[in-house]
DNA sequence: CGTCCGCTTGACTCAGATCAAACTTGGTGG
DNA sequence: CCACCAAGTTTGATCTGAGTCAAGCGGACG
């Protein structure tokens, strides 16, 4: 479910482009060429403000298609850079285009990962519009059976948009 | 840009369906056969875990498209509930897949329509993640011009999941 | 065996939620 | 025209959840 698109993705030609961290992929203003998709390392997609403030707009993790939307503009509305070292995968637009038009199987793999998105991002928005940890979590394990493993927590925090110390004393608290 | 799809879908057949506040347009198992947009009021999609936790996973307003993802599902995965009076257009989610195999600027439109959401759902999401109120007012304000109207305050307060007052005071604190 | 990393717990501090009260504004009806 | 009401805004006082810093614990791994 992860790397949908990475597998079809294998039916296009393509490039591998290596990023050093820190490096940028595109600018704002670019002219769109290519899509990409990250094969390893994170990508992160920010608008920057007159005002000097910046807003991110993407984390993009291994098998995350870059910028979405970029399929139908003509020029980014974003920076795109690279947070560590990173590879990742450049489609011509074109022909992903193409093969939106010519292959009904692709047009409605590229709809579901669209949908899958959406609900993803969706439910991490509602979850964080939660005030206490508490609520969070139980928002987060909704659909879950059990607490995580060990060894995740950290990352969890992350995600729940609280710091590690506030979870381990919720989860501490749930012990009896 | 909103109602984007509103316009697509007067080219299908479709009924409206009127909803008292409350209401429960579907339930979560059953089967998927219409594609729902709201016209007026709001519906609220909500995932129930067995701990009696509950997940809100889309505010459907005005416009908006209900679980894009039912298209390509057999069973709801959620509870849609009307959160005041409304009224929703129901197509037959066999008309929209036709169309969308039939006519490529129906796809291209589904398609831009979904990319449209992720970028708001991830924007709104990151704004989330953010500590303060002053950080989340800077993100909200990166790709706007200047301070809303009045009147209008409220409302940006529930976007940026704060309490009204605390928006008030950010924005009295800037007043110089 | 030492080092690293994630976990755990304690103490302190603060941003913001909450409650409360006053004041603007617009609209409605007498 | 004015009394009145509702919603949104402003400001103050108080309280609390959780961020932060800090110190200690335990397993993994070279």
């Amino acid at each position: 479910m992860i790397a949908i698109m990475l597998e079809w993705l294998s039916l296009l030609p393509r490039k591998q482009l290596v990023l050093a961290g820190g490096a940028y992929l595109f600018h704002r203003g670019d002219r769109i060429r290519t899509m990409f998709v990250v094969e390893t390392g994170s990508i992160t997609l920010t608008r920057h403000g007159k005002s000097g403030a910046s807003l991110v707009l993407q984390r993009a993790q291994p098998g995350s298609v870059l910028a979405e939307a970029s399929l139908f503009a003509t020029t980014y509305h974003c920076d795109a850079i690279a947070d560590m070292d990173a590879t990742v995968l450049a489609v011509p637009r074109s022909d992903f285009l193409r093969q939106i038009e010519t292959s009904p199987q692709f047009a409605r793999a590229w709809a579901m990962h669209l949908s899958q998105e959406v609900r993803v991002a969706r439910s991490r928005a509602e979850i964080l519009s939660l005030r206490t940890v508490a609520e969070r979590l139980d928002a987060w394990l909704a659909d879950k059976d059990a607490l995580p493993d060990k060894g995740t927590w950290k990352t969890i925090a992350a995600e729940l948009g609280t710091s590690p110390e506030a979870l381990y004393r919720e989860i501490a608290r749930r012990r009896f």
